[in-house]
DNA sequence: CTGTCTGCAAACCATTTGCAATCGT
DNA sequence: ACGATTGCAAATGGTTTGCAGACAG
């Protein structure tokens, strides 16, 4: 999605276009990735010196309640987010934490053909995620 | 899994068997369901009153390196565990943030058919989870 | 103008850690 | 005995909050 897109999707939604929030979507657009608040914020320090975690931290939760990211459980304590959207699964590396984006044939099939446990109930996100050692990690171990 | 035969488990791994480890075991066994450290201590207190919270994750930690449970992060802070490790996907509702479990045909197909992409990977793990409103809570709404 | 958003610093809170005492083997 | 494990209390660290001032619409 361009920025401009993504800006005029949160003005029809009622949310204030603030520099700092076109900041952390341009930053979000030009290092694709799965970047962490700690790293968004050093990116967005330099494009606006004067921005805090809180509002980093702010400006995500927006962007998650809206569908324009999605949020990856690394660990207990590290969140990352990934900007690409469409369906995809993800490999997390035990060691280095790496969070690797993977095509999945399943993931789709899971989302259209739902259990029927979840008749009941309002599906709203799927998160298929691999954990183990990445190629790299598996060597040095 | 037997209680047991947890336990022959952890000592033939080189693990002690304290009380402590098999007052949490117990638990786990009788009250099924995806209970959180909070929970386990609370149970865990009055069979053993002098047992800590220290304990009880030094305890669950064990238990999931050595595959007898499974963590799941449901939100930012809230950690559950489940003691079933059947493979099996799961629900969790945003609202009410309980946890159930799905059979899921696709989980065993997602980890006996792995993506190409992780060839060279080392895969241990595979979580697949639904988030949404549970049927209570979407009547609620 | 008006109510939303930001920045700061302090608060939060689940989890972890250091360490002396205890206990399993 | 010996080293693993426990319990306590303090520390940790990512995230959240309260609030006064700034600013978008």
């Amino acid at each position: 999605m361009e920025i401009k897109d993504t800006i005029d999707l949160l003005k029809s939604r009622g949310y204030r276009i603030t520099p700092q929030r076109v900041a952390i979507i341009r930053i979000l657009k030009d290092h694709e990735g799965h970047p962490g608040a700690e790293e968004v914020f050093r990116y967005a320090i330099q494009l606006y010196p004067n921005i805090s975690m809180a509002t980093v931290y702010n400006v995500m939760e927006v962007l998650e309640k809206e569908g324009i990211i999605r949020a990856i459980a690394v660990s207990k304590n590290l969140r990352l987010y990934d900007s690409d959207i469409k369906p995809h699964s993800h490999f997390i590396c035990n060691s280095c934490r790496k969070v690797f984006d993977i095509p999945s044939n399943y993931y789709e099939a899971c989302t259209k053909e739902l259990p029927l446990e979840l008749a009941d109930f309002e599906v709203d996100s799927l998160e298929l995620i691999y954990k183990g050692l990445c190629s790299d990690c598996k060597k040095t171990k």
